[in-house]
DNA sequence: TCATTGGCTATCA
DNA sequence: CTGATAGCCAATG
C-alpha cells in the first residue's frame, strides 16, 4: 500500500546507521517503487536533523546528489566515518531488513 | 576497465 | 509533448 511512500522512505532512511550508506535502489526495492520516486521524495523533502538523506547514494556506490550540495554530502559522510574513494563509497552498502 | 550513449522510469513546469 | 531531475540498466567503443 503506497499511500504514503514519503513516510516509508523517511522511515527507511532513519534506519540507516551512522557510518553506513544505503542506495536509492534498496529503498525503492523495499517499497516496491522505482528509484526515481525514492530519490524524488528525498530531494523534495529535506528533513535535516531527522532524516539522514545524506546517507543515501547510488546503487553503484557513487554519491549522487544533494539538495545542499554534493560536496556537503561527501563531507558529512566522511565525518560520519564513511570511506569515500574516487567519489565512490568504499565498502558495501547498507541493506534493510536483511 | 572506463566513458559514452540510449532506453527506461515517475513526477513536475 | 518537451525538458529537466538526488536513478538504473544494457550496449557500445
Amino acid at each position: 500500500m503506497n499511500k504514503n511512500n514519503q513516510e516509508s522512505v523517511f522511515s527507511l532512511a532513519r534506519q540507516i546507521p551512522a557510518g553506513r550508506v544505503a542506495s536509492y535502489k534498496e529503498i525503492a526495492a523495499v517499497l516496491k517503487i522505482h528509484p526515481r520516486q525514492a530519490a524524488r521524495i528525498l530531494s523534495k523533502n529535506i528533513n535535516h536533523g531527522k532524516i539522514p538523506c545524506h546517507r543515501v547514494v547510488h546503487a553503484d556506490g557513487r554519491i549522487g546528489g544533494y539538495n545542499l550540495g554534493v560536496k556537503k554530502k561527501i563531507l558529512l559522510l566522511e565525518k560520519e566515518g564513511v570511506k569515500i574513494i574516487n567519489g565512490k563509497i568504499a565498502g558495501e552498502l547498507f541493506k534493510f531488513a536483511g
